[in-house]
DNA sequence: TGTTACTATGGTATCCGTACCATGGTACGT
DNA sequence: ACGTACCATGGTACGGATACCATAGTAACA
């Protein structure tokens, strides 16, 4: 692969005129700058960014650390941040966690070895360590979709608390009393705070007598199932669910299927983020929905912005609002209709 | 940021030591690596890529050019490709081009300059110069999904023209005689196959009175609306749609439904590329369903194979089988019901 | 004529890690 | 006592691009 000395040898003149030329900087004739053009063209010659990185200190590329891109919310998320990335010159480089902090780590190490210039992170737990590791090298991270306590860092998500707190109204004013929440990891921020919206609009409606319907599990593919038997068990008068995303009610939706419910007319469910209507022409879930674009989009311009030392001063905590569609999965309660 | 020198400082040792303990090479005292270890630890050094790459012209980086991201098609193809990209300690690169030869170059080109090892790649259309600019600059390339005639590269992708053709013969069988399919590009083998799978159906069937049933669209989430129409307008006795591939699948059951049909009792529709199982509990399309993940692996792991020059001796066509999934929206048509 | 300002070009050193070569010590066999 | 083999360590140069400094020519102006 031709270097920028043989560009320079083919056209007669020293490496630093190539550079001048590739770059538009500096001085160089109009006859020089003709025969580098040639020679560059003559070569197919293509800069080797490794050569500038190292010694610019800048690689252009910024880091994106989610879950798992198979779920469409961090499809969406995913494309929000290419798109602000493309638009500033900046190439992302993707890691999938599914959650566990071994392979974060992981993924963590690889990308600051590649001296990547900013992070865009969404912590697979509570724990503030990796994002320390990330601030000790100097490195600009901002977190997506989680909040994480005891640390002074960037963050944008969607408002976790407030949705959940109105799908749960919403189910309370069809006239629900025995409600369940099947949530995600206790040790994730919006696993913690849907459960917190779920409980406030239970307590408002005075329906605090069964706040200990909440359960547990993960927000991968297959969570949930279990705890729907469960959540059955203990409450079996139980009209309605709140899931915590996608995958949860799907899981659900399956489940009560398969114990022989019917939605909406047995069980009502509500959800946190049904994207599906990308692929659904006749959507089914009443669900509130966080802009997932939005979320990717507005990180990945604050990441940059702050690359750029055009960042506001003081660390941003972002809470984009989260909308609500009422749709054919939640109804009245039986008894009551 | 500390460098391999201020580690050598620090221990008292030469930086080749430092590097030697780093990459577990060569010839350590025990005292010696114990001190390098403390100092790594005291500086929390990190190694510098960009120097190793540059050295050894090797970034362990491989760049995914898909379409869009947004796709669950592309997202499982993406996670297919990344997690066989990790077990070997590669990073993955993504670039969404949207099908847009300018977008396409621009990634191409910063994709080069940033020296990957090899290129995963999703041709926006039959132009073979994209591939050949990659040829040229000696690096690996595997293209996905589709074919590119007139060129000769490793390809791994699905079997669109017999998924087609089984597809179409399932609408034989229930007893459909009119019948069109909404494709994709013209200039894009998947469409051209799909619509070739569908053709051949037909004439087997003694059905190629109305061969000219075919309509090009897109493959993007817009894609179809105009074209239902204008099939239905052409040839008002249709009861059968294929489509090329799940998003047309969408806009077509969004306009049938707009225009007061019922699926599938007014009209059946088969599609390509179903893969919203992963979100909904009860799939509602016929489908041929391409062994997304697979694709992705597969391709991934024939690009790393040759990478380290364990790859098969001649160039791949990797035809993957679709797999039929005959669900509600097939039924035979009214007429002979 | 001398000074200043700008244009045009190139040489050298540097970013960081490591391949390669050189050096010197120790242990072992004959 | 000497050759051979291995262990341990370090110096130097290189990969590719470019910041910085140096040089030199030209034009403008007093």
């Amino acid at each position: 692969m031709p270097t920028i000395r043989d560009v320079a040898q083919l056209a007669g003149v020293a490496p630093m005129t190539v550079s001048r030329v590739i770059n538009n900087s500096g001085y160089v004739s109009d006859a020089k700058r003709a025969k580098v053009e040639a020679a560059v063209a003559e070569l197919g010659y293509i800069p080797n960014m490794l050569g500038t990185s190292l010694r610019s200190n800048q690689t252009y590329t910024i880091a994106l650390i989610i879950s798992d891109i198979t779920n469409p919310f961090w499809t969406t998320v995913a494309r929000g941040v290419e798109d602000a990335a493309h638009e500033k010159g900046y190439s992302v480089i993707l890691g999938n966690t599914d959650e566990s902090p071994d392979k974060q780590e992981q993924y963590l190490t690889m990308f600051l070895k590649r001296r990547i210039d900013g992070m865009l992170f969404v912590p697979a737990d509570n724990n503030a360590e990796p994002l320390q590791l990330i601030q000790k090298q100097n490195i600009d991270v901002v977190v997506l979709d989680r909040d994480v306590p005891s640390i002074d860092v960037d963050i944008v998500r969607g408002d976790s608390l407030g949705g959940a707190y109105r799908l749960t109204r919403h189910l309370v004013e069809l006239g629900h009393k025995h409600m369940a929440i099947i949530s995600g990891p206790k040790n994730i921020s919006t696993s913690v705070e849907r459960v917190a919206g779920f409980r406030r609009a239970m307590e408002e409606a005075g329906l605090d007598h069964n706040l200990e319907n909440v359960y547990w599990g993960t927000f991968s593919q297959d969570s949930g199932s279990g705890l729907v038997a469960m959540a059955l068990k203990d409450t079996p008068c139980l009209t309605a669910f709140v899931t915590a995303n996608n995958f949860i009610a799907n899981t659900t939706l399956q489940s009560l299927f398969r114990f022989g419910y019917e939605v909406p007319n047995d069980i009502s469910i509500a959800t946190f983020d049904d994207v599906s209507g990308m692929l659904n022409p006749t959507p089914f879930l009443t669900a509130a929905n966080q802009p997932a674009y939005q979320i990717g989009f507005q990180a990945a311009q604050l990441l940059l912005a702050r690359l750029q030392d055009e960042g506001p001063e003081e660390r941003k905590n972002i809470v984009l609002p989260t909308e609500i569609f009422i749709r054919q999965s939640t109804a009245p309660p039986r008894d009551t209709a």
